[in-house]
DNA sequence: GCACTCTTTCAAAGCGCTTTAAAGGGATAC
DNA sequence: GTATCCCTTTAAAGCGCTTTGAAAGAGTGC
């Protein structure tokens, strides 16, 4: 059943049709009754190719998932994914989601856009200097980034956590914890969320004037082993860490397991404090958590993102919108005073 | 620019240049690269729009990313996606993602299809008497599951691996290495793949004439503190268990969490085999891995199961393809003989 | 009853491409 | 020179919807 044939066995015409269904105002409350319950009896659902070349809108939001850091694939993206879902199931949006392999990504964007698929771009990941950020300005098509790249100028829409506070205010808990020695375990080199902790953490040590070792700043994609392997080798040391920050989740349980491995209670002869984007099978919740974290849900973010980048989109506003959210700090049951600190 | 707008440039036809450009026979060679060669110059990419509306092909698949057990996200999502994304590429597909709460799922079917939206389908995670199997029947659009529904008695396109093999193996290997408690952290009840993984478990202790415990075997979301709680209470039974049989990578991580805090050796004090879909942010790689697994590529998964569904719609045939693949049994250091076994 | 305004409906054009049916243009054969 | 055939190109008709501009109908005031 297609317009025309609901509109014949109406006795309207097309377009009539078309604008009792669209809502426009130009048509009788009793027309546009009768032609919903049409619809709605015979099944009628407009087609999508036809609408999307009519208007000229896709209704439709890209997402490039890089496969750039040695094939990685980020494990927040599952979970963003869900939240910016909800928003397009709510403002009816379609998500195109294409894989681009590194180097490949200009060119995915640049396809997406040339051939119309997309209103809009979700921009995953960025590095402090992102080139895909020049690139969609240039494309002249509505983004938002998730994350913020401070290197560059020009204004562009993002949504970020405030990374340096978070890791800052993390630090200083362990500080006041009365540990002098904490390692952080990063995420890859550059990727501007993790230039702005280790910025927030150098703050912090700074400010209470304690010494930096750098074998104490590790990064790497956020893996479990990573975790694991890293903390083995740190605990080692004979300048072992008394405390750990971890960017990821994922990166904790591999410190926790090379704790437990080597005899080490957790909260007592070390403490942790994790970033935690909340991932729904990595939950860290209850009254007291397991982990002391910062906390922030990737999923909500997934949602909010989507919804700034399709009011930017209707509204066709050329004012960037931005938004810094706050991290909590949830005291969990991985932090203690330091080995020997008399508080 | 558009076609109509190029074959003025050329001095051509909007039929000739729309052939030359679709390799279309009926058209000279000269044409041919003069036209390529203008559409070039010219940054002329057709639009995807109205491409779909004249050819009625979208030249897309959906994917429903459904939230229905207690709104957790599949961890395997992100690679298989990635696989699958490739595949897409390669084929010069789109995909489209749409999230469904539960309850909801039929509809985002439905409208996917009734819109014209996409070609074809990828059903994730199926249960053994699945619904959505008869409705995209019904709706008479190409499909390809991911796992096998073995309560359809309908012919469909699936993709699964051996679960009913793989952990008959596993617990094979267990029982021969002298164990005779083993526990199974079974995925959620219902889903197809726990239910086959616990028939190989059965058939494997029926064999040896082992008893199964009951209480030795859970069901539920695969997270890592499902891992961590289980064992531990599993651990505090007088029947205790020797071996552990998990359904996945998430939980071993728990599993393993849980032995060490009990300060168990692992292959020594405990052993356990581990399903290993070979997450990105998961590895469990090396010569020797960490953990014994029966291991299976998700990646390699999505990447096979869109190819099939694309071969399924351009060809047209109503024949269903089915693939059942094995899992490798891999060995690593997590298995050892029971406590006091003397092989 | 007429002129005028609003509201409601419609015919037709257009979105940018594909594709069918037909025409044009050489080349070959007689 | 004309007829025949094949190769190349084209005009025009869709695909199913939206939207513009115009017409028809329904009220109002005199």
């Amino acid at each position: 059943m297609n317009l025309k044939e609901l509109a014949r066995t109406l006795g309207l015409s097309p377009t009539t049709v078309s604008r009792a269904l669209n809502g426009y105002p130009e048509v009788s409350s009793r027309t546009r009754e009768k032609v919903q319950a049409a619809a709605a009896l015979h099944g009628y659902v407009p087609n999508h190719q036809a609408q999307r070349l009519a208007t000229g809108q896709t209704k439709a939001i890209g997402h490039v998932l890089s496969l750039a850091q040695n094939d990685m694939i980020n494990p927040i993206f599952g979970d963003f994914i869900a939240g910016a879902g909800e928003a397009y199931a709510e403002l009816g949006y379609d998500m195109v989601v294409s894989v681009a392999r590194e180097g490949n990504e200009e060119e995915a964007y640049r396809t997406l856009v040339a051939r119309n698929r997309v209103d809009g771009v979700v921009l995953h990941s960025p590095t402090a200097t992102d080139a895909r950020i020049a690139l969609l300005a240039e494309l002249d098509i509505p983004f938002v980034v998730h994350g913020v790249a401070p290197g560059v100028s020009s204004p562009y829409s993002w949504l970020d956590i405030n990374n340096f506070g978070a890791f800052e205010r993390a630090t200083k808990l362990l500080i006041d914890l009365g540990h002098e020695r904490i390692a952080l375990l990063n995420g890859p080199k550059g990727m501007s969320f993790a230039t702005d902790r280790l910025a927030g953490f150098t703050q912090a040590m700074n400010k209470a004037e304690l010494p930096i070792e750098p074998g104490h700043i590790l990064h790497a994609s956020m893996t479990e082993p990573y975790g694991f392997d890293s903390t083995t080798e740190l605990m080692a040391r004979p300048d072992a860490p008394t405390a750990f920050l971890s960017s990821s989740m994922m990166t904790t349980i591999g410190v926790y397991r090379a704790l437990g491995q080597l005899g080490l209670e957790i909260g007592r002869d070390v403490s942790l404090v994790t970033h935690d984007d909340m991932l729904s099978f990595l939950p860290n919740s209850g009254d007291v958590p397991q982990f002391t974290c910062t906390r922030s849900s990737v999923r909500r973010a997934g949602h909010r993102v989507v919804e700034m980048l399709i009011s930017q989109i209707t509204e066709k506003t050329e004012i960037p919108m931005t938004e810094l959210w706050e991290a909590d700090l949830v005291l969990g049951r991985s932090t203690g005073p330091a080995p020997g600190h008399r508080p």
